[in-house]
DNA sequence: CCTAAAAAAGATATCGTTGTCATTGTAGCA
DNA sequence: TGCTACAATGACAACGATATCTTTTTTAGG
C-alpha cells in the first residue's frame, strides 16, 4: 500500500487557474460553466488523477451515494440473484451497495438496522422477505431519515417504493399446468409459515384446484420451510400413505429436490411414479436429475428497480423509474412435471 | 420517509454540559475520561438519539470503516459463503462491506476497481480469486492508497494479507481416497484454465497417481471450465470411449452434477458404473443424488480472516490477527464414490 | 500544605467538498 | 453608446466530526 498526498480540488483549480467552485460545477456536471473552462478543468483532473473525496461531499451534501440491502437466511441463489441486480442498477452511477444480514426474528432488529444506517451512512435501504414483511421494522423505518424500498411487500404497505411478484397468480398457473396434465390427485408441500409468499402460493394451487373442481385433500398438504430437509420430510410422509397423490407442488426448489433424493433412495423413479414442481428456478432446478419444472421469478430484475426507484428518489435528475412494480413470473417446463400415467 | 433535524456532537455536549472534544472522546472510547463524566455523556447520547455523522468523522480522520469485495462471477455458493464470512467480521465492528461485480478479463478493469474505490471511499479491499490472480490488478492495487486483502492469492505475491485453502493438498488427499478404494482407472475433469487453482487441483491429482505408480491416461482427462455443462460435455466424451475409467475427479461440484446428469440420461448408474467426485461441498453437494463426495474449503473462515487482517491492519488498536493464513482442506464424504466393483 | 506530574477537559484549527451570495463578463437591443 | 439580462465565475461560510495544543483539575509524594 502506497501512501502519497491527495490531490484535492484546490490543486485542481490551481492547476486550472480557475477557483475552487467552478471545479465543483465541473465534476457536478452543473450547466453554467462555458465549454472552453470545462476542458481547461477536465485536463487538469485528468492529469492530476484527481479523484472528488466522498467524505467531504457527503458532509456538505448528505449523499452518501451508499444503498444498502438488508437480508434473512435466504437461500443463496435468490440472494445472488438479488444482488445481481442491485449492481447492475448502480453501475455507471455512482451509488454502491451495502450488505447486511439480519436475523428477521431477532428483538433488537430496529436497533441493529438502525446502526446499520448511520454506520455505513446510507441514503436507502432495501429489504428482501421475509424482512420487507416485519410490521415492526417497516413502522420503524418509516420514521427514519431514509429512503426504503421493498422486495415482495405485504400486501397492504404505506411504502411507495416496491418490487412484487405475483405469487398467487403463478401458482395458479403452475397448479393449472399440473391439472391439464390429468393430474387429479396433487399434493403441496408449504413452504415457511412466516414468510407471506408461503401463503400466495398456497391460496394460488388452492384456488386453481377449486376451479377445475377438484377437492383438496388435507393428507397431501405438507408441512415445510422451504429447507431441503423439510421436503426430504415430506416425502417420508408421503410414501407411507396408503393412497398417494400423483403430482406434488412444492414451494421451493429445494424442498423438492429434497423429495426427489427420497424418491430415489427409497426406489421410486421420478416422475413416473410421483411428477413434481418446483419454484424460484434455483439453479439447482436445471443440475438436478430429473430436471425441475418450476416458476421462474425475475427477481434480478425486481432487485434492479428496487434500487432504481431509490435512485430516482434520491437524485430528482436521473432517470425516472415508475415507484412501484409487478413482475409477471414465468413456467419453466423441464422434466419433473409428465402426463399422469 | 420523516425528515428529522440531525442531531450533532454539539447537541449531545450542551446537553452534557461539556466540550465537543469530550463527546467525541467517549464515542471513540478513549480513555482519558471520567467515569462520572462518560456517564454523563452517554445518558445524553441517549437521551438524544445521537449517531456520529459517518462523513464528517471520515473528512477528518481518513477512515471510511468501508470494505470492498470484488468479485467475478462466481459460484453462486462461493460468493454467499465469502459474504456471510465478511458479515461475520464486520458484526460487533463499525465496518460495513460494500459489493462490486468485476469481469476479470475486461481490460479497463484497473479503471472500473479505481473508481470503485474512491467512489465508495473504501479503507481496504478484498479480492476473490481469479481476481486475486490477476497480476495487471495486483500491480495497480499495490500503488493505491488502500489495504488489499486477497483470497487464494498466486503463489508468489507480493501482498502480505491473505487467506489461502490448499488447493494441491487436498486434491492429493482426494485422489488417495480414490486409490484407496481400489480404483486404478482415475479420470479428471479440469476447471477453467485461467484459474490457478485448476492447475493446483490437476497438480495435486497428478501427484497422488505419480506417487501411487498409476499411469496417466490422456485421454481421461477432459477439458472443462467449472461450469455444469461444461460437465455434462465431459461425460459426453467420457461414456464414448472404449476404455473407461472407473472412477472420475472433477474440479468442482457442478460439473460433477453436469456429468452425473448425462449419465441418467443415458441410463448410466452412478456410482456404481463409474464413480464421482467433487469439490468445493457447495449446496447441491448435499442435494443431488448420489449426493457428492467433495473437498470442503473453509470458505466463509477465509474470507472472515481476509477482513479481519484488514482491520486489524487500519485500526492498530483492534484484537490482532495473523496477516496470512493457510486454511486446511476436509474431503466429505458422501454416496457418489464408492468401492470399485 | 505545597509542588510536580499526570489526568481530564476545553478551545480552536482543520479535513475537502458544496451552498449561498456577490461579482464580473458578454451579448442583445434601443 | 449605454443599459439590461443573464451567463460565467469567484469568495467565503458551512457541514460535523477529529487533531493538536492549551488549560484546568486531580493525584501523589515529601
Amino acid at each position: 500500500m502506497a501512501n502519497m498526498k491527495n490531490i484535492t480540488i484546490t490543486d485542481v483549480a490551481k492547476d486550472a487557474g480557475v477557483s475552487i467552485k467552478t471545479v465543483s460545477r465541473v465534476i457536478n456536471q452543473e450547466k453554467e460553466v462555458a465549454a472552453i473552462t470545462r476542458e481547461k478543468v477536465l485536463k487538469s483532473i485528468k492529469k492530476l488523477d484527481f479523484k472528488p473525496n466522498k467524505d467531504a461531499r457527503g458532509l456538505r451534501s448528505k449523499k452518501s451515494f451508499l444503498i444498502g440491502i438488508v437480508y434473512d437466511n435466504p437461500n443463496k441463489y435468490y440472494l445472488s440473484d438479488i444482488q445481481s441486480g442491485a449492481l447492475k442498477a448502480c453501475a455507471d452511477t455512482n451509488y454502491n451497495i451495502v450488505l447486511q444480514e439480519c436475523k428477521y426474528k431477532s428483538k433488537d432488529i430496529n436497533h441493529v438496522i438502525g446502526k446499520f444506517i448511520s454506520n455505513a451512512g446510507l441514503n436507502g435501504i432495501v429489504l428482501t422477505p421475509p424482512l420487507s414483511d416485519n410490521a415492526k421494522l417497516l413502522d420503524y423505518l418509516e420514521k427514519q431519515n431514509i429512503f426504503v424500498s421493498l422486495i415482495a411487500p405485504p400486501t397492504l404497505s404505506k411504502f411507495e417504493l416496491w418490487a412484487s411478484g405475483n405469487d398467487e397468480e403463478a401458482a395458479m398457473v403452475m397448479t393449472n399446468k399440473i391439472i391439464a396434465l390429468g393430474h387429479k390427485k396433487i399434493g403441496f408441500v408449504y413452504g415457511h409459515k412466516d414468510h407471506s409468499a408461503s401463503h400466495q402460493r398456497y391460496y394460488g394451487f388452492h384456488k386453481a384446484l377449486m376451479e377445475a373442481d377438484i377437492a383438496i385433500n388435507q393428507n397431501w398438504i405438507f408441512k415445510g420451510d422451504f429447507s431441503f430437509d423439510s421436503g426430504y420430510k415430506a416425502a417420508q410422509s408421503l410414501f407411507k400413505l396408503k393412497s398417494k397423490p400423483s403430482a406434488l407442488f412444492c414451494s421451493n426448489d429445494s424442498m423438492a429436490a429434497g423429495v426427489i433424493k427420497y424418491a430415489y433412495q427409497n426406489n421410486k423413479s421420478i416422475p413416473k411414479d410421483l411428477s413434481i414442481t418446483g419454484f424460484d428456478d434455483s439453479m439447482i432446478a436445471e443440475e438436478i436429475w430429473p430436471s425441475l419444472t418450476t416458476v421462474r421469478q425475475p427477481v434480478e430484475a425486481m432487485a434492479k428497480h428496487a434500487i432504481e426507484c431509490i435512485i430516482s428518489k434520491i437524485d430528482p435528475m436521473s432517470h425516472k423509474v415508475p415507484f412501484s412494480k409487478v413482475f409477471p413470473a414465468e413456467i419453466i417446463m423441464r422434466e419433473s412435471l409428465i402426463k399422469k400415467t
